[in-house]
Parts: C-alpha cells; structure tokens; sequence
DNA sequence: GCCGTTTTCGGCCCGACTGTTTTCAGTCG
C-alpha cells in the first residue's frame, strides 16, 4: 500500500477515535502522523524495510507498527474492527456545519441515531433537546445544516473565492474606519480549494466594520455575530468570516489567520523554544498566558514577526510546513515568481478548434494585456469532439499564423503568435508524424483519453517525452478538481523521464485542474524540469488564469527562473529549439 | 499515541462564539 492510502486511513482512525471520545491527544497523534508520511521524502518502503520509520519524529512504536502492516500486508486489523464498531451515517453527521464528535457520540449512544436522515426527524420531533446540553437553538442548528449541505458544497474553486473576496476586500479598504485589511486563511496561502473565505480588518470601530460585513448586499445569512468577529454566508454557499483587531496586533493577526494550521504550530513552538509566547494578540515576552502590552514585542509587520523568532519572510503560499522553516532559518527562502513575470501563455485555443476566438481577435487581446507572445496550440485530429484539426487544416493554420505576424510586424507590433498544437497521446503513438510536429513552434502532448492502468498511462506520456519534437506534457494527470479523479499515473516516473529528456511540464493555470499538483513541483524542479505555466485558454478572458497558476508556482517553490514563459520571446525560441537540436 | 537539555510522566497551541447553562462544554478555525 502507497503511503498516502496509509496516511488516509491513519486520518480515518483519527476520526473514529474522536467519535469513540477517546483522549484528544492520541487523535492528533494519528493526525500528526498521517501528515508526517504524507510529506516524507525518502520512499516509505526503504523506511519499511530498514526498520527506521520509528526514527522519525512524530512516529512512535505504535505508528510505526501499523504503518508497517498496511504497507506490506495492505491491511489493518485494528482498523477493521474500529471501521466495523462505527456506523458510517456517524462521519456524515460529522459534516454537518455546527455538529462535532462530542454531540455524535450523544446523539448515538443516547438517542441510537446512525444516520442524518434519523437525526433530521429526531430534530423535527424534538428529541434532540431532551439530552443534555442540548436545546431548541441546537435542533434548529443542526436542521439548518442538514439543509445547508444538501444544497451548497462545503469545498470552492479558489477562483470562485477569489471572484467573490475581491469587491469585499475593496470595499472594506474604501471604509473610513478600516486601517488595514486583507484577506487570510487558506484564500491568502492560495490553495487550490478552499472551504471558506477569511478577511482581517484593523480598525479602533469594530462595531461600524462588522455591521457593515454583516449587512452586505448579496448575502445569504448571518451565522455568527460578535464583537470582534462574524460569519456570513456569501453567494454560492461559501462562508465568509471577518476578524477585526486593533491596527497593534494586526500583524500578529495577519500571521495566525493566514495560517496553516501546521505552520501556525511549528510557529508557536518556535516562540515557546525562545521564552516567548505567540497568539494572535502579540508575541509576548513570557512563557505564561499573557496579553499584557508591556510584555508585548513591537512588530509592525509580519516581515518583524517571523524576524523575531529568527526566520526570514516567508510569503503566505509557502506556509504549509513544507520545509519553509528550514528555508527561512537559513536564509534560503526563494524569491518567488510573481505573475507580472509571464510573457504570454504556450498551450491556448481558437476557433479552429473548440475555442471562442479568431487568432486575429486572440493576437489583439493577448498583445493588448502586454504578453510579448501567444502560442495557438488547438486539438490535433483524434480530439473530433473539439474540432481537432488534422493535417491540412493545420497547414493551413501555420500559414494563417504566419500571416497574422506579418501583420503585426508591419504595425510594429513586436506580438507574436507561435504556431503550434495540443497532440493527442494515442495509445501507441503521437497524433501526428514528426515531420509535422517539427514544423509546429510548440508542441504540447497531452493524455486525452487515458486508461485504467497505471503502467499504461505512465508508459505513453513517457514515451511522448521521449519524442524530440515534444516541448512540454499538458495537464500530466488529468484531474478536474472537485469533478474528476486523476487517472492513474506515476507522476514521479514521468517526472524523471521529463528530467531525463528535457521536456517541460505544464503547470495547467485552469482553476479546475492546477495540474501538475502545487506538492509536486519542489521535487519536479529538485530533478531539474522546467515548468511552464500555461492557461489552456478556450477564450481570451481565460488570460487571467496565468495569474490564478502564479498562486500555484509559488506555492511550488517555483521561481521566475524556473518558469520558462517567464522569457522574452527571443529567449524563448532559443530555447524551444534546444530539445530538437539534441537529436 | 508521541515526546524528552524539566527525559519514562505529564504535558501536548489557543481563543471566540454559541447555546445551555449560571460557570462551562462543544465547535470551529
């Protein structure tokens, strides 16, 4: 079993235990764990077989034991019995907004409830509210939720977060009261996903800035209202909370909301290693519970906050404890691509395919924005359902390309389109012969229709890396957040054979597929590939992605230099003919 | 269940809001 089937299932007896009311801290323990193999470097079966998964911290006997039988036995006993003694409606219930472990195991032991179609009549009759601690407000809670679920999802594209916190941010900024703002939480660390939406405001009027955030136009409810902080339900279902501190302690803020939770952890035990203590109110000059201003570091920013405990900034999409601590003590915490970077985009659509528009229309609007280059690279033939192009009409296209340039170039327009194509990886072979493909600027290949073996998959997109004539591989898994499974493939292997031959991987800037994976990228580039951050865009307002995949790169650890459409375009070209003039 | 320069027990990050209580437990982030 791979580890991160293993880690699963130690974040499943995590949840169990909670609902058995088990001590909290062995929860975490599972938590910890699970993630601790998640982010392991070393391949989990060396650590298996040399007896050394006990060595790493956060792995005890016990872990290291069950770890060791799911990974050469594939199973767990103790797993399987605690799975079997909970009914699985208890982890629905779980989902529910306002309902945790401690009111489950309530409502199960006392009242026999096992699933949320039992419980949402016991709310409606009442019987909720004979248990203790609970009472009429918690059966119209819980009923509220039930409902809540039904109708919204409970995890957002980060785009459609980003579409929605923008004019909020923006109009929390124009307030008078408001000193600073921005948004935190998973939003600011730019997360693929993300559950909620979180915004900060310093303020010395907390009341006017949460009256304002509570009786915004659009919104669906009020959920909670206090007096430094409210929830509210945006359009769509996403939660939006608002926090209000004073402009002293917005830094500190700023720091413990953006998060993670993982860093915020790592954080606070740097502080408690120092003789200090670290919150969101300050970082404090004692190891006791404190919020006395004397006692209280001067940070202005969070630039001083992580000074103060001996680290470098570290930029909110870097905040996931994935080695930014040691980056940060060393002093070695890259500088980070920023969207402005990018020159243009090298996998895009027109009309000659299943795009909106006119190479005509796509050289105006791309030139317009300030990219230096456009590369068109529509479907190849075997793509029918998206108007593929096949030999001819891609002849034709190349000349159509030619002839736009000559056009922009008698404007002196330095714009340029690159001609190009997105080949089908068929099952044995490329969509097209290599005397076409060499004709073409940019070539990117991309698995459209992969199948369910791992090996197969995996052996066609290294095969299609091995082709001279292929500059990059197109969204490598295939995924479609919250929609569509990746299909199987070996990402490492792949990566390897990219590494070996010299071809690029894309980083797919559409906010549904952010393909390949933010996780992978430090390892992609630790082998040398080179990433190129591509819209795939089908209309020309998909131009805005390339800011949306910047979010993705810096969370890779990547750098301008790591990012090949970070180059101007005579740059770019040279590069472009590098993998071809190997052969 | 994990951990240890306070080392084999006794901690483990911490605070706001809500509802059900009347001083606090549960949930959430």
């Amino acid at each position: 079993m791979q580890k991160d089937e293993i880690a699963d299932i130690l974040k499943e007896i995590g949840v169990f235990l909670e609902l058995k009311g088990e001590n909290p801290f062995k929860t975490r323990a599972y938590q910890n764990g699970a993630r601790t193999l998640e982010s392991l470097t070393e391949p989990l079966a060396k650590l298996v077989e040399e007896e050394r998964l006990g060595d790493i911290k956060g792995i005890g006997k016990a872990l290291a034991e069950k770890i060791t039988e799911l990974a050469t036995t594939g199973r767990l006993a103790y797993y399987d019995e605690l799975k079997a003694s909970i009914p699985d409606g208890l982890i629905a219930m779980l989902n529910i907004p306002g309902l945790g472990p401690k009111k489950v195991k309530a409502v199960y032991n006392k009242l026999g409830i096992e699933t949320v179609e039992v419980l949402e009549q016991a709310c409606k009759d009442s019987k909720l509210a004979e248990l203790p601690g609970f009472g009429k407000k918690t059966e119209s809670k819980i009923l509220e939720g039930i409902e809540f679920r039904r109708n919204y999802a409970s995890h957002h594209h980060v785009s459609a977060a980003l579409n929605l916190a923008e004019p909020i941010l923006e109009q929390l900024r124009a307030h008078p009261d408001v000193i600073r703002c921005s948004t935190a939480g998973s939003l600011r660390r730019h997360k693929e996903i993300v559950r909620d939406i979180d915004f900060l405001v310093s303020s010395k009027n907390p009341e006017s800035i949460i009256g304002f955030f509570t009786d915004q136009a659009g919104i669906l409810s009020v959920s909670a209202k206090g007096d430094t902080k409210a929830s509210v339900i945006l359009e769509g279902g996403i939660q939006g909370d608002l926090r209000v501190v004073s402009d002293t302690e917005y830094p500190f803020a700023q720091a413990y909301f953006t998060g993670s939770k993982e860093h915020n952890i790592a954080m606070r035990q740097r502080a408690i290693a120092r003789g200090l203590r670290l919150n969101e109110y300050g970082l404090f000059k004692s190891t006791e519970e404190t919020r006395d201003p004397k006692l209280r570091l001067d940070c202005k920013t969070e630039e001083d906050i992580f000074a103060a405990l001996d680290l470098a900034y570290i930029p909110p999409e870097l905040r996931e404890d994935k080695g930014e601590f040691d980056a940060g003590e060393a002093g070695k915490i890259p500088r980070l691509i920023e969207w402005t970077n990018l020159k243009g985009s090298l996998h895009n659509h027109s009309n000659w395919s299943d795009g909106a528009e006119s190479l005509e229309e796509i050289a105006d609007h791309m030139s317009g924005l300030g990219c230096g280059y456009w590369a068109i690279t529509d479907h190849s033939r075997a793509s029918f359902q998206a108007n593929g192009l096949d030999e001819a009409r891609l002849r034709k296209q190349i000349a159509e390309v030619a002839r736009v340039n000559q056009q922009l170039e008698a404007d002196g327009n330095p714009f340029r389109l690159l001609s190009g194509i997105e080949v089908d990886i068929l099952k044995t072979k490329l969509d097209f012969d290599d005397s076409l493909l060499a004709e073409l600027d940019v070539v990117v290949a991309s698995l459209h229709v992969a199948g369910s073996s791992e090996a197969d998959n995996t052996g066609r997109l290294i095969a299609a890396a091995e082709n001279p004539n292929v500059h990059m591989l197109g969204h490598l898994t295939g995924r479609l957040l919250l929609r569509r499974e990746a299909y199987p493939v070996n990402q490492h292997a792949v990566i390897d054979a990219c590494a070996a031959t010299g071809t690029w991987l894309e980083l797919n800037a559409n906010p549904y597929r952010f393909d390949l994976d933010w996780r992978l990228w430090q390892h992609a580039k630790a082998k040398g590939v080179k990433c190129v951050i591509n819209t795939d865009a089908h209309r020309n307002e998909h131009a805005g992605f390339l800011r949306l995949g910047t979010g993705i790169a810096r969370k890779g650890w990547l750098t301008a230099n790591d990012v090949i459409n970070t180059l101007p375009l005579p740059k770019l070209l040279k590069e472009l003919g590098k993998k071809r003039n190997k052969k």
